[in-house]
DNA sequence: ATATTTCTCTACAAAACCGATAGACTTTAT
DNA sequence: ATAAAGTCTATCGGTTTTGTAGAGAAATAT
């Protein structure tokens, strides 16, 4: 049927950034948020911003071991940036998050494979590909997790 | 943190791109340049871009359905663009393959979700994916299914 | 008319992935 | 010792992706 219900709308997002990556961000919006005022409760984030919590522990805890955020065990422990938000680019946050699950081989310098069947010296896809993804990480190197921070 | 290799990034980026994409926009590709020299067979687009002819099949269809390309039944039928490949922006033929193309339901232009859980115009996260859909907007209307053509 | 060619439509299914949860474990503060 | 808080392992169900199979419909050639 024609009748496109919004779930379906929602579900069609091929291209949209993963439910954990919107978390992670939002959740680091949130620390930058109260950077320099100590350690905050995986429970507070997960509340504030309306994230499951055991999906949110794990997020966190990735980024912990990428060196963003650091934490704190036992009574009066919790979560906090390791640096200063305004330090890493936002690019770097989304790495760590999405993380390196598949690719398009021919455009992927870190995880390069040549694409079989296609020469990409000649390829019109990868060259159009390139062009995208460096115009979006012009954003995303240029802007840092302060950027994230609401209001 | 200050070392987050452009490598790594790039292969997040390329990890958005879905088989369906690549096959569809190679096959556009291969029709763009065939453009003016009528139907080609999905037989003939399935072997020389190496995909899946079922897969293909369906691909196609679908960019007719949206007016992109036109096809010919029996002999002598097949696939053809239906206008000039430079009339074409990316950016149609992507939303019609992948679906959206901003990275977050709430900044996308031609498939708009409201954020439950999340007040936009104050949302950091908002603001941010604002400026990566319209970097990445900038490319794919301007360039056209022309450049995806090799060579 | 009939056979052939070619696209069209419906159905299905394996595999991968995503979002989420449960529960036991470790470390820290008091 | 106890409670608080993060850490780790394991798993689950549902959805999406990728791809296959096969019958159907339309155009063309003879």
């Amino acid at each position: 049927m024609g009748n496109c219900s919004l779930k379906k709308i929602i579900a069609i997002f091929a291209l949209m950034i993963s439910k954990k990556t919107q978390y992670g961000l939002k959740a680091l919006g949130y620390l930058a948020a109260q950077y320099g005022k100590g350690p905050v409760l995986i429970a507070d984030i997960s509340k504030k911003k309306k994230i499951p919590i055991k999906f949110l522990e794990s997020i966190l805890l990735q980024l912990k071991q990428h060196n963003i955020l650091e934490s704190k065990k036992g009574k009066g422990g919790g979560y906090f940036m390791a640096v200063p938000p305004k330090t890493i680019p936002l690019a770097a946050a989304f790495r760590i998050i999405e993380g390196p699950i598949a690719m398009l081989p021919c455009v992927s310098l870190n995880f390069y494979a040549k694409c079989k069947d296609c020469n990409e010296k000649n390829c019109g896809l990868n060259r159009m590909m390139i062009l995208t993804r460096d115009a979006t990480l012009k954003v995303l190197e240029r802007k840092t997790l302060y950027d994230l921070i609401d209001g």
